[in-house]
DNA sequence: AATGACAGAGACAGGTCTGTATCACTTGTA
DNA sequence: TACAAGTGATACAGACCTGTCTCTGTCATT
């Protein structure tokens, strides 16, 4: 059973695209359904609401999110400071990309300031899931502050983030990797 | 001439406050002027647009902004690495404040990823002087690259804004403080 | 061929938001 | 007292946005 790509998918891939892309306040539902060439009934039919597409983009993006952490572990097995320095790698990377355009997490958090917000805590959750991710390697990498460090490197993360797509032209990805691996280094010696 | 306080007066402080806590897109003009007990006649009377009014919030926030700048050369004139602690440190101070929010320069620039919006292009500019204010110090304090140092303490200060307001419970303003301290160290020797 | 689940097109209701317009009131100054 | 400028209150237009509803078409399975 295929034909091409199911009304569902192409809903999310497209609302995925323009809300990282546009924000999701500044996207309506109707430019979603144009879009996505699919009718407005279908569009209700998978998506009781704007929240809950909402909701579906954060998960799929968090499942991007963490297995790239996957990854790290599997390339390095063991080896905590290298799985460290491949995810400061990787991300030093995709802030280059012409098409990067901050963290989705943070992005929707600052949308959405209400805590009581659906969108605002299921991202709040991805950020805090990922972080302890983080924070699991520093242990193993026996940092002297564990969470310390994965707070830090978050924090980082997160200004590197804000800093790429607001100043692109000028913004010098080295930068991020340095002040990186020098808290990293901070917390090893 | 003096009654309490201007139309105009209210009208900014009452929106600088609302657009800073909650958010620009998230606060409607008819809750700005109901709060600030104006009629709407006399609010379009002062602010011909609503964007009108966030260009002067934003340049009222970058006029606090830079007087701390201002506070720090003439509280250790000539010493450029005290001006920078000292800026640091009031920062790591003002993230544990109860109404803290975030950099309002950021958050607009998150609520306007359009480049062409008017709000997104004053924010932009309050970031990059200020960018400009920590590189003249950095200069002055004879970092190996003071850019690079300016860009590295903007981005973590970006990151550790984003991580106080959004984790606020959990944020513990050391590890913004530590980080820092540890990234103008590793400047400087 | 028939049935049932899903898809497209689009009208429409109800709400919110920005910005305009009208009218009456207050207050300082001449 | 009289005038003018700014103010309050409120109605309204026009745009946009979310979500409902109806009607028609398609396609897979039986």
């Amino acid at each position: 059973m295929k034909k091409k790509e199911s009304a569902k998918e192409r809903i999310l891939n497209v609302a995925s695209e323009l809300f990282y892309s546009e924000g999701i306040r500044a996207v309506g539902i109707d430019r979603i359904i144009a879009e996505s060439e699919v009718a407005k009934a279908s569009f209700y039919r998978n998506f009781a609401t704007k929240d809950d597409l909402v909701v579906a983009f954060l998960e799929q993006r968090q499942i991007r999110s963490l297995s790239k952490v996957e990854e790290a572990k599997n390339l390095y097995p063991d080896e905590p400071v290298k799985q460290l320095h491949y995810l400061i790698r990787i991300l030093s990377e995709s802030i280059k990309h012409p098409n990067f355009r901050g963290c989705p997490f943070t992005n929707t958090l600052l949308e959405f300031p209400d805590a009581a917000h659906l969108g605002h805590q299921t991202a709040l959750k991805c950020r805090v899931d990922h972080e302890g991710e983080i924070a699991k390697i520093a242990r193993q990498a026996k940092a002297r502050n564990p969470e310390a460090l994965a707070a830090q490197l978050e924090m980082l993360y997160g200004g590197a983030i804000v800093d790429a797509y607001i100043n692109k032209p000028t913004f010098d990805s080295h930068n991020f990797y340095d002040a990186a691996m020098v808290l990293v280094e901070s917390q090893l010696t």
